[in-house]
DNA sequence: CCGATAAGTTCAGGCACCAAACTTATTTCC
DNA sequence: GGAAATAAGTTTGGTGCCTGAACTTATCGG
């Protein structure tokens, strides 16, 4: 009830133009008749409205389905990958990225630019991104494919309402307006770019390029220098009031524990982040400590269950909070997965109140590091696919 | 995306009689031109509206408007305090109560029956129950009004999608289905009847009667024999996926402390509950404790004031991840709010990651033990006024 | 008492969906 | 090989709801 809109019939077209483009994208290869079938409408408004996504190049009108029985053959409806394309990047401390995604979910040059951008000023970062950008803007165009949207990933605090990246403690950065700043220095579009926190568009990479089939309730937990946690609920980002949400590092596990960067004690990502393992476990880096679990040493299993009970003090709590039913996990927790997962799940269902209805469950990231910059394309479709209308009406 | 429905002009007229009855909800007496301004809808199409919703006794076309300068007065339009009614239904362990609530929010008809329903069976707090719903249907027939929805609140987690009361601790309740029970014990109605958790209803019953001047966003933490939370996003309840979200009494906040009935050690409820209160500062009951607490006696300041930091370890870690601005505290907390709410508000200053941008405000609960039983009726009545096609419809 | 201003109503027009009839394509069976 | 059966997709007429503009009603200022 924020301030909602008057609706009219354009605001039907436009619903249900989402919902034929919905259906499809769920299952290709649907002829109208079975849209039809799936989502209420009649086979005429489906055909009118097929006509327009399929005239703004959203679908294509491939050959004809295969079935057995009698009857015509229905035309095969999937969506376009020559339609407008979603362009990812992400700004890491220690990388730049850039990803082309159609509209299917297909990824198309994938490209990453080791660089420290800790030690560099905010300007000289913006240009080496900006440069990202238009390399990939070319590729698109040399394609000969439109550039829907596009999303930045960051590792940091960005405010919905603005846009604003507000805070990225890694990067040192704070209050920057990313899209005014690139288009100063690049070729990106004015519409349609989105910011938002790598943990977060992990997430949602996870939650439609996983494979976890089907789930669309769960925590995906991102160890890496901080620790960043995705939420998703019933197939969809959760976020917070000002996109500031799930902000795992600091939930306050002890209350002892050593002094963490934010002022406070007991923070779990002093506790059972990357560097508080390797410390404990006495390992240089994770290639080594994997190596060392493989072996069955007792430090490093030691360590790592260590980091399990801390990370399952939070994760309970986490999940009695918001009833969320499985736990996902990425960045480096992700590698330690055969050694978190099991320590991890019983603490859980020791702990969750409701794990005797359904049983938590730790699964792990099937995506590595690029999750964040697909996340970020995926989105910038996913925003196209859901309301095409916003895509099509400009044109 | 669930399991979207087409849309036709029914949605149109649904979404838009919806939009003009929420106008008139904020801004009671306005005329039908101030609606069309303020919803963007035309004159005429807010005439149609409004008539129909008249023509439902859900609208009263009170006298004229008062305004200065030229031009024909517009009639004031509010909603009818003759229009269909919400009762509120609540089950706690030690008392029944009823209460029902007009569509402005005005609570006739307020009733509560204490009883012990933790040593009763099942069957025989049911009958009782059933007594009290017939008792306050009675009253709104006698009344002349149309019951239009009910809502019952419960100590307990309660199933979204089936409206089953999975789990009550403290009454020993298990897999009730409480409609249907009460359904064949009094003459509740079929159709809307909503469950929910106490503590999730009385945070709404704060977000719309709470004077917290448009306050949408916050937690709100009722602490009694447990510790609930209810939090608020946007206006809207966040209550997880099945339903089972805000459980804040089992949060991990210590890896020791006394081992609680779930299980576990350290939950926040054994450490920061009212019975751990209480018996550091070795008080009776609640009464004794806020005398010494006015008297500025040293064990009852110095058994608050931890319960303050627990509570801030875990509320931190709640605000962190769900970016909530402000905290709300109700039950026991209410009353010890003057001696919590400094420390708390300290406490969160420093640990909340968001708080630079907007600092975390510690609220008091303006309404009492009442605040359930008014959010279930409230809550019934908000349905109507959020779908009013939906109650309109059948008829 | 008239002109200016604003609220509320009436009515033709358009748009999107629906139902049903119709056309097209394919299989099955004689 | 051809007719009946089945199913996909299109065409057409009808209905509901919103819009814009003209119109009616009510009130104030001079």
């Amino acid at each position: 009830m924020t301030h909602a809109r008057p609706a009219g019939q354009h605001t039907v077209r436009r619903h249900n133009s989402a919902l034929v483009l919905g259906a499809i994208a769920e299952s290709p290869g649907i002829s109208r008749a079975g849209v039809a079938a799936r989502t209420g409408l009649t086979k005429a408004t489906v055909s009118s409205l097929v006509d327009r996504l399929v005239a703004a190049s959203l679908l294509t009108d491939a050959g004809p389905e295969r079935r057995d029985g009698p009857g015509r053959r229905g035309t095969s409806l999937s969506l376009s990958p020559r339609g407008p394309h979603g362009l990812g990047v992400e700004i890491a401390v220690d990388y730049v990225s850039t990803c082309l995604v159609d509209l299917t979910g297909a990824v198309h040059h994938h490209r990453t630019r080791p660089c420290d951008n800790r030690s560099q000023p905010v300007g000289r970062v913006l240009t080496r991104v900006a440069k990202a950008v238009d390399t990939a803007l070319g590729d698109a165009a040399a394609r000969g494919v439109d550039v829907g949207g596009v999303g930045i990933a960051v590792p940091g605090l960005v405010e919905t309402s603005s846009g604003l990246l507000r805070l990225a403690p890694n990067l040192g950065w704070r209050d920057v307006d990313l899209p005014a700043e690139l288009r100063r220095r690049s070729a990106l579009p004015g519409d349609g770019v989105l910011v938002g926190n790598e943990a977060n568009y992990a997430a949602l990479a996870e939650l439609w390029a996983g494979g976890h089939d089907g789930l669309r309730d769960f925590v995906h937990v991102s160890g890496e220098i901080g620790i960043g946690a995705g939420i998703v609920i019933e197939g969809a980002l959760f976020d917070g009031t000002r996109g500031f949400g799930g902000e795992l590092g600091h939930f306050a596990v002890s209350s002892r524990g050593p002094r963490c960067s934010c002022g406070a004690r007991g923070c779990l990502e002093r506790l059972a982040g990357q560097e508080a393992i390797l410390d404990r476990a006495a390992a240089p880096d994770l290639d080594v400590l994997v190596e060392r679990l493989e072996a069955g040493e007792r430090t490093a299993t030691a360590a790592v269950r260590g980091a399990a009970d801390w990370l399952g003090a939070a994760l309970s709590s986490v999940l009695n909070l918001l009833d969320v039913p499985a736990v996902v996990l990425g960045g480096t927790y992700a590698r330690l997965h055969p050694w978190l997962a099991d320590p991890l799940a019983s603490h859980l269902s020791g702990r969750v109140m409701g794990a005797p209805w359904s049983p938590v469950s730790v699964l792990r990231s099937a995506l590595g590091t690029e999750a964040a910059v697909r996340g970020a394309a995926a989105s910038a479709v996913r925003t196209i696919i859901a309301d095409p209308d916003a895509y099509i009406a400009p044109r």
